[in-house]
DNA sequence: GATTAGCACTCGGGCTAATTGAGTGCTAAA
DNA sequence: TTTAGCACTCAATTAGCCCGAGTGCTAATC
């Protein structure tokens, strides 16, 4: 295993990147007129037919020109791909879009995920930012009327979640300093992914008065809590796969699977890297089989804590997605992390 | 202008019924196996030229059964179709779905909307209850750091919003009070339409001290105040669309017009009714000539506040997806009216 | 031994012609 | 007014054909 020689880089490197431009099989004529390689047409060939024997490039017929394999990608992907710059003016549309000023990390994240998916022309999925260190920090319970309040919960990582709440008997003064006792006692610090309605029966019943009144309290409480925790899948820029025209009719199936979000958050889980990429059959999923799936992860404070992934065609421009997703992650981490200074 | 014959009537409404459910032009001898009628196959298309010549019926080309004209679904909608039943079992779903246990109204519509999207298989946007006397009922602001603090605004048909904010100076208690008593003075009991940016810059200068300190948080504030009024179109269940072959590559068009928002949210704006059907070309936009879009307002407190629309092929089912609509607005103004109650 | 020119060969895509069949309109009889 | 019958139309399918881009192979050349 030597690795493959300095021109027969060069040609898979071309066939690559002329196939992801023009979506045509690259042949040998085509390769040489577009890639300034000084030799001839039939060395192309012996090359390419190497290349093909080897499994790098395949032949969608015989009388056609070569495609990039998924070892073809992979192999330009680890070890030939440019590093490319992202370009100054998606730079400043991204630095204008995620300012500490546009909100609290949650939005950060959405606006990182449209632009990623506009840049890429690609559909996008993030997940909000959680870490295991995913702690409630502060419970607000607001009275507006005799029966109702707002809830808020803020968690450490600076998600920030509301709702309101209705309760049967009379929201007294009483019941205020209970709940807030409760909270003290039992949620403040508390991780909030540890947090489970059969606890809150368990808390609620442990309390002497007022079982009934705190009871729905404690339920929305429970479901701010989850919220913050279920790290949802976000999806977007669907638009953008059916415009590509690589998928025909598979695009529909492929959007299917993408809106039942169990399979997407599974690939993305099994992503270990800062940033991974997924060529077609590696994603185990057989209707991802013509797509690749790039997940780039941000930090905040060091830690890993969402991520952002771009789907789309086994036939996409690496070095764009790659390049703008770790600008984008890179800039996201370092936001989120200032907006959660004291 | 004396009204089609009886006949003419039942032979109309089946061939929209049978058309929207195979999807294939219907002739004369489909026509009467799949309807009862008893007649002979020539009398029927007697009938049907009549009905063509009418405008009510159209022939993809000269040796093919008849499909509605636009102007058919017209006649079938306002005069021959039947009123149907919600089936028992999505009753059911609707019913667990929507309820006031599950949150505040903007969630409560996000449901309803993704269950209409699933029930007609069509796309699905909805607007936020947002009615004219939209007013800012209440305002709170809680400190979580020394520079930060999270803030929390109701408005009176029970929107919740809420943001964390960061200053740069201290935040100390005569901030806060600054904060209260400005909001007190200026923004509890106003429609949150009327806030604009530029009243906030009148306001925070018209302070006497902080002004440095007051001028992001009335910014967060007026930025809450606006996106609960915004009433930001969502829409939901795209990918239905494309599994209706009706639209074949013009799908792709479809989508990126729903996606861009605006014209959307016209249609819905010109449309007048509580319930109101608008087929094919009658929308005013070329990319809908396909498509047929009825928007329902949902009512709270009996004013207007909101809306559900549903946007799919012109060959949809009207029936269901009307009778549909129907009982989920009304549901839904229901249970908003009640979350609502002091 | 590597490279190149030349050539026979392959095979998908695009074009045209022929066939099929569902469905029509019209006419004449019931 | 309804119906049976018939000639006609036209989209969709199928078959046949050619074209040409692109290949692999061979033999000559560097």
């Amino acid at each position: 295993m030597t690795g493959l020689s300095e021109r027969k880089k060069q040609i898979l490197a071309n066939v690559v990147e002329i196939y992801v431009k023009t979506g045509e099989p690259v042949g040998s004529k085509g390769l040489i007129s577009a890639s300034g390689l000084n030799c001839s047409s039939a060395t192309v060939r012996n090359e390419m037919n190497d290349l093909d024997r080897m499994g790098y490039l395949v032949q969608p017929h015989t009388s056609a020109g070569r495609i990039p394999s998924e070892k073809g990608y992979r192999y330009y992907v680890d070890n030939l791909m440019p590093h490319r710059e992202i370009d100054e003016f998606t730079r400043r549309l991204i630095d204008a879009g995620i300012s500490p000023a546009a909100g609290d990390p949650e939005k950060l994240v959405n606006t990182a995920r449209e632009l990623l998916a506009d840049i890429t022309k690609c559909a996008a999925v993030s997940t909000a930012p959680v870490g295991s260190l995913n702690v409630i920090r502060k419970i607000e319970l607001v009275p507006v009327g005799t029966h109702t309040a707002m809830m808020v919960l803020l968690t450490s990582n600076g998600i920030l979640k509301s709702r309101l709440c209705r309760i049967e008997s009379e929201l007294n003064a009483r019941i205020l300093e209970q709940f807030y006792s409760i909270c003290e006692r039992f949620f403040i610090g508390k991780p909030s992914g540890e947090i489970s309605p059969a606890e809150i029966q368990t808390i609620a019943a442990s309390v002497d008065y007022d079982y009934f009144a705190l009871l729905p309290l404690l339920g929305a409480l429970s479901d701010l809590a989850v919220s913050t925790n279920d790290s949802k899948l976000i999806l977007g820029g669907e638009a953008n796969l059916l415009s590509r025209m690589d998928y025909g009719e598979r695009a529909v199936s492929l959007l299917r699977f993408l809106n039942s979000r169990e399979p997407i958050s599974e690939v993305i889980r099994s992503s270990k890297d800062d940033i991974d990429v997924k060529i077609g059959s590696e994603n185990m999923f057989r209707q991802l089989e013509d797509s690749s799936v790039v997940v780039a992860r941000y930090k905040v404070r060091g830690d890993d804590s969402g991520s952002i992934s771009v789907i789309g065609p086994t036939r996409m421009d690496y070095p764009l997605v790659i390049s703008s997703m770790k600008y984008i992650t890179d800039l996201l981490g370092r936001m989120i992390t200032s907006a959660l200074e004291e």
